[in-house]
This record gives C-alpha cells, sequence and structure tokens, in this order.
DNA sequence: CATTGTTTATTCTCCT
DNA sequence: AGGAGAATAAACAATG
C-alpha cells in the first residue's frame, strides 16, 4: 500500500466535498462569508490536491455555489474591492452533513419554490419576518414540491437579518441546530460571535456597515486538522498537511485558548453506526458532525444508519 | 477581457 | 436496479 510514510497522500483528494470544503471555507472566516476568489484561496491554501487543474474544480466550486440552495450570495459593499458578492451559508439549512460524511450528505438542502424565488432576486432589503411559522422545530425536511407561503420576497440573506437575531437572541436555542462548520459548534459555548442559524449576525451587520464589535480573530481554523493550518489568523505555520492511513490529513489543529482542543475531527468517509458507543451524549465538545445535529436530527437518524455494519472501520470522531 | 454566476446535461458513486 | 447526491463539462449572461 501507498507508505503512508511522508506526504504520500498529500496530494490525494481530500475526503470532503466541494459543499463540505466550500462550507468549510466559509465558517472559517470571521465572518462567515467570502469571497469566491477566497474560497478557491482557502481550499488550495489547505489541500494540496487543489493546487492543480483549478479551471476543472473552480468551475466546479462555482457550479456547487449556485446550484446548491445551502449557498447564500451577500451582496458586496459598494465601498469594498472586489468583484463578485459574498457566498455565506443559508442560515436554514442546518447540519448538512449529519450523516457524518462530509462527502454525501443525506439530503439536499433545496428551498421550495417561494423561498427560492426569493432569496435569489431579493438583494439587499429590509428585513422581513419569515416563512413557516417560528413555531417548534423546523424540520429540516424542506420539500421542493410545496409551495406558497411566507412573504415572497422575504429576504435574501441579508434580508433575513431580523430573521437571525430571533434566532440568536430569541428563541434560538430549541431548535436551533449550528452549522457544522459553526465554530460554535465545534467549540462549545465560550464563543463570542454570534451564530444565528450558522449566519453570523455580526458579521452580516458589520458587513453592511453597522459598526460591530470586532471580533474573533484566530480560533477559526482549529477545526479543520485535515488540512494545512495556515494563515490568517494564527499565520506562521508552514502549511503541510499530511493524510493519515485514511487518506485523511492529520495534521495538527492549532492550539487555542481554551486550552480545549479541537475534537478529532469527524471521519468524513462514513457514518457512525450507532454501536453501543456511538451517539454518546456529547457534550458540546464532541466531534462537529455530532454535535452540531442538534437535538433533533439526532432523533431522526433513526433507522439507517442500524444497518452499516460493514463500516467496520472505527470513527475517531467520537473520540475525545 | 477575465472573473463571477447560472444553467443544462452527462457521468459517477454510493445507498437503499 | 433505481434513486439521489455529487463531479465534471460546457455554454453563456453579467459585471468590474
Amino acid at each position: 500500500m501507498p507508505r503512508p510514510g511522508k506526504n504520500s497522500y498529500s496530494d490525494q483528494k481530500p475526503p470532503y466535498s466541494y459543499i463540505s470544503l466550500t462550507a468549510m471555507a466559509i465558517q472559517s472566516s470571521a465572518e462567515k462569508m467570502l469571497p469566491l476568489s477566497d474560497i478557491y484561496k482557502f481550499i488550495m491554501d489547505r489541500f494540496p490536491y487543489y493546487r492543480e487543474n483549478t479551471q476543472r474544480w473552480q468551475n466546479s466550486l462555482r457550479h456547487n455555489l449556485s446550484f446548491n440552495d445551502c449557498f447564500i450570495k451577500i451582496p458586496r459593499r459598494p465601498d469594498q474591492p472586489g468583484k463578485g458578492s459574498f457566498w455565506a451559508l443559508h442560515p436554514d439549512c442546518g447540519d448538512m452533513f449529519e450523516n457524518g460524511s462530509f462527502l454525501r450528505r443525506r439530503k439536499r438542502f433545496k428551498l421550495m419554490r417561494a423561498e427560492h424565488a426569493a432569496c435569489k432576486n431579493t438583494p439587499v432589503l429590509h428585513s422581513y419576518h419569515h416563512h413557516q411559522q417560528h413555531h417548534h422545530h423546523h424540520h429540516h425536511v424542506h420539500h421542493p414540491g410545496k409551495l406558497g407561503m411566507g412573504p415572497p420576497e422575504y429576504l435574501g440573506a441579508v434580508g433575513r437579518l431580523s430573521h437571525f437575531q430571533s434566532y440568536a437572541f430569541g428563541g434560538g436555542q430549541a431548535g436551533g441546530f449550528k452549522h457544522p462548520f459553526a465554530i460554535e459548534s465545534l467549540i462549545g459555548r465560550d464563543y463570542k460571535g454570534v451564530m444565528a442559524g450558522g449566519l453570523p449576525i455580526a458579521s452580516v451587520m458589520h458587513h453592511l456597515g453597522y459598526p460591530v464589535p470586532t471580533q474573533l480573530g484566530g480560533v477559526v481554523n482549529s477545526v479543520w486538522p485535515h488540512m494545512s493550518v495556515l494563515s490568517e489568523s494564527v499565520g506562521s505555520m508552514p502549511v503541510s498537511s499530511e493524510y493519515s492511513s485514511f487518506g485523511v490529513p492529520v495534521k495538527g489543529l492549532c492550539p487555542h485558548p481554551g486550552g480545549q482542543t479541537m475534537p478529532a475531527v469527524p471521519l468524513p468517509i462514513k457514518p457512525t453506526p450507532t454501536l453501543g458507543t456511538a451517539v454518546p451524549s456529547l457534550p458540546l465538545s464532541a466531534a462537529p458532525a455530532q454535535l452540531c445535529s442538534g437535538a433533533p436530527s439526532v432523533m431522526e437518524r433513526s433507522t439507517t444508519e442500524l444497518t452499516e455494519g460493514k463500516n467496520g472501520s472505527l470513527h475517531p470522531s467520537l473520540l475525545l
């Protein structure tokens, strides 16, 4: 077998789909939104594999951005340099990698027709309150078929601000799940940034010109041991990434303040088979895949996985 | 003109 | 086998 030796796997294709790579990039940013070029950069920076065939994968990436409803465009402020818009995660897409696989989501996040239209055409607008009654849990199952509720032009990312806030402050907690990549999810709670359903209120506000207490500098990257750590926040780390026997890079995370290091990263390949120990009530510091799937999801993951006998492999994702 | 976005179509892979 | 999610290709429109 290919020697796991040095960097044998370094340029192997990372076990992440474009969706997850992108989500990862976005989540890693303080603002929780990035322009296309930065998403590219992020990926290339930590995954050597993507330093080649750029035309190809970037096209795919772009395709994913506009094709998948889980990504939303946030218009650039007039005074901001650069080209396209910023890309962020749709606040309602919840935990897309609930199943523990970053290669394949259990279900595509699709908006209903109405929502879709709204999200797309509505540029910057004021807050509109939203769709399906905030009542309890929002099923994360968005059925494409149904339609016609909620104010049509209810928002484009930005417009949803008010909505977000309600999440953040108001009723958040209850059904509020956090994105798998949300720092908050990964780190626990002592995190300043307000993550409203995954969409950073602060950043949006800031982006729009609202004063916002500056924030979260570094912490961020610690989440993805799979990648070469480097850059903005922590700076000076030579980019080196090595993959473990799973083809997964094992590079370390950066230590950070809490002392609490990042969880072992979720094993991309296969979900946790629910064996005895599986899905323990992980405290908030557990693996991303697990915890972010807030309360509801855990339940609903029910059956499907029980059958996974074959996956004999261990899932580091659970160890602490 | 190069980037950024959208969109349609085809192929691949994994999961029932 | 069939379905669904994902990757890849390609053809444009839009924009700075």
